[in-house]
RNA sequence: GGUGCUAUGGCCGAGCGGUUAGGCACAGGUCUGCAAAACCUGCUACAGCGGUUCGAUUCCGCUUGGCACCUCCA
């Protein structure tokens, strides 16, 4: 099995991966809270995830991949009251808070799906794991690192400094954390202002709510994650992704917790992805440059120029590595989106593509060509160095453009690009995808027949009938292009 | 203010102590009735100022700019 490099948050190097169980990988990533579209930032881990899933089972592993779905308990940011998010929404359309979440997942798997993004093997629920989440802040409050203050329970972060150190992922020193804190509004329960909430007791007019041995009231939010990954992962597993937003204080949090409820930090490997800017800055409603992604793949936003196909988003994000910062623009994203068409049109000239079982040819492979697919694995091999592998595919489309490869070469580049194109990195030909459609079927025979007159009046050199179809054609969407071979089309 | 990250050619974006990233755009050429595509060629950058070094875009320091986070915001 080929090594596998990834950048570790805990000791910021590349590490060489070695999972826990030899051949097993677990792997978590924090999911969405589903009060809202997906925008633009949730597409970032949601492809780059993807990947590493993706890599890691082409790899050879078996993996477990959880991801969640964050539904209880997240005060609004701006917010007035420090109103559950949720359940201010549901107020606003008059929905029962399930009601919005159930919306909203189902619109989130949608734009996952869209994306090509795999389903994860467990996609758990914190509503669905509110036992769970009590028995763990029992734990914690037996060993000593919570307290509980006017029906709440917080998580006693200077003890716990004490004796294990926090803020070993971020870097952050406690004495930092406390001068950063601003504004310390008496009316906090807590002991200290760094300490967060475990469990927060629900006020009267607070929807979400379950019964506690310490009243009714919601979990914490960073408790979820602890949680749900000890269950479906055991108290130790191996990677654990998310935002790099997330480093402080939720992971953090997550570290401390898991330590102080089952003695160990828990997580092997740290995985952060950086953010996507808008021009070069920070998504934000407040800036109006806020985009979902159905926006995104509809056009329908003032910032857009136009629509933006999901394959051409995802390669987009592949393009960049996934721990820098990734500016997203119109310009950007039609470079993307030529750079994309010119790859799948080089893979369809191989004929590779869905249905097409890749030979196991190893005959007569020349060393360019193994060069080639050698550089493609290492790069991806080298902390999901996705833009490396990109530049080394594109050696190959130049290849198989150029004609003349050999049949050995040929079969080996169409298996890269089935394991690799389709496999690990999850584009999706977005033109050659309809074409088995009853109505696609019929456009394909008509063209045959239009093709066939306009390549009579050419025959002819009657070009004003030639030019005259073409541009017809062009008017419905539809490119002809004349090649040696003949004409071909294809739809916008 | 604290912590972490970052500054690359027209744009997006890799990378590295001395050797071509790649994509897009642009220019010239081949091909072509024209167009498109494809192919060939060109465009050769690394914020500023110091330092280390035989040699730095790559390491160190400072300056200036950008970004993220700073306890309930995924």
């Amino acid at each position: 099995m080929r090594n596998l490099y990834l950048t570790n948050t805990l000791t910021r190097r590349k590490e060489l991966f070695v999972p826990i169980h030899p051949g097993h990988v677990g792997m978590y990533v924090c999911g969405p809270t589903v009060y809202g579209d997906a925008h633009l930032g949730h597409a970032r881990p949601g492809v780059t995830y993807d990947v590493l899933f993706r890599l890691l089972k082409h790899l050879g592993y078996k993996v477990r991949y959880v991801r969640n779905i964050t539904d209880v308990g997240h005060l609004e940011h701006d917010a007035d009251e420090g109103e559950d998010k949720i359940a201010k929404k549901a107020r606003l359309e008059e929905l029962e808070p399930m009601e919005v979440v159930q919306t909203y997942t189902e619109r989130y798997h949608e734009a996952m799906r869209l994306l090509n993004v795999e389903s994860p093997s467990i996609e758990p629920r914190a509503s669905g794991h509110i036992i769970e989440q009590i028995e763990t802040i029992k734990t914690i409050l037996d060993a000593g690192y919570a307290y509980e203050s006017n029906g709440s329970i917080y998580f006693d972060v200077e003890k716990y400094n004490r004796d294990y150190g926090y803020g070993v992922l971020s870097g952050r020193t406690l004495e930092a954390t406390m001068e950063g804190t601003r504004s310390l509004d008496g009316q906090s329960d807590k002991r200290a202002p760094y300490d967060f909430a475990l469990w927060k007791k629900a006020e009267p007019e607070h929807i979400m709510r379950w019964p506690s041995p310490w009243g009714e009231g919601f979990p914490g939010w960073h408790l979820e994650c602890s949680v749900m990954g000890e269950k479906y992962l055991g108290k130790e597993f191996d990677i654990h992704g998310g935002g790099m937003d997330l480093m402080f204080p939720h992971h953090e949090c997550e570290i401390a917790q898991n330590q102080a409820s089952r003695g160990t930090q828990g997580v092997h490997y740290w995985v952060h992805n950086n953010m996507i800017t808008i021009n070069g800055q920070k998504m934000g409603k407040s800036l109006g440059n806020f985009i979902t992604l159905p926006e995104l793949f509809s056009g329908n936003h003032p910032k857009l120029e136009r629509a933006y196909s999901p394959m051409t988003v995802r390669f987009f994000i592949l393009q960049a590595h996934y721990r820098s910062t990734l500016d997203f623009s119109n310009e950007a994203l039609q470079a993307a989106e030529k750079g994309y068409k010119r790859l799948m049109q080089a893979g369809r000239e191989l004929g590779a593509g869905e249905g097409v079982i890749p030979s196991e040819a190893k005959e007569s492979l020349s060393q360019e060509v193994q060069t080639l697919i050698d550089n493609v694995y290492e790069a991806l091999c080298d902390d999901l160095n996705t833009p490396i592998a990109i530049a080394h595919l594109f050696e190959a489309v130049k290849l198989i453009n150029g004609g003349k490869l050999p049949e050995g070469d040929k079969a080996a580049l169409r298996k890269l690009f089935e394991d690799v194109v389709y496999g690990v990195l999850g584009l999706r030909d977005e033109e050659a995808a309809g074409s088995s459609g009853k109505a696609e079927k019929a456009l394909e025979g008509v063209m045959d027949i239009v093709l066939e007159d306009r390549r009579k009046a050419r025959a002819e050199k009657n070009w004003a009938e030639s030019d005259r179809i073409r541009d017809l054609l062009a008017s419905f969407g539809i490119t002809v292009k004349d090649t040696k071979e003949g004409a071909t089309w294809t739809l916008e």
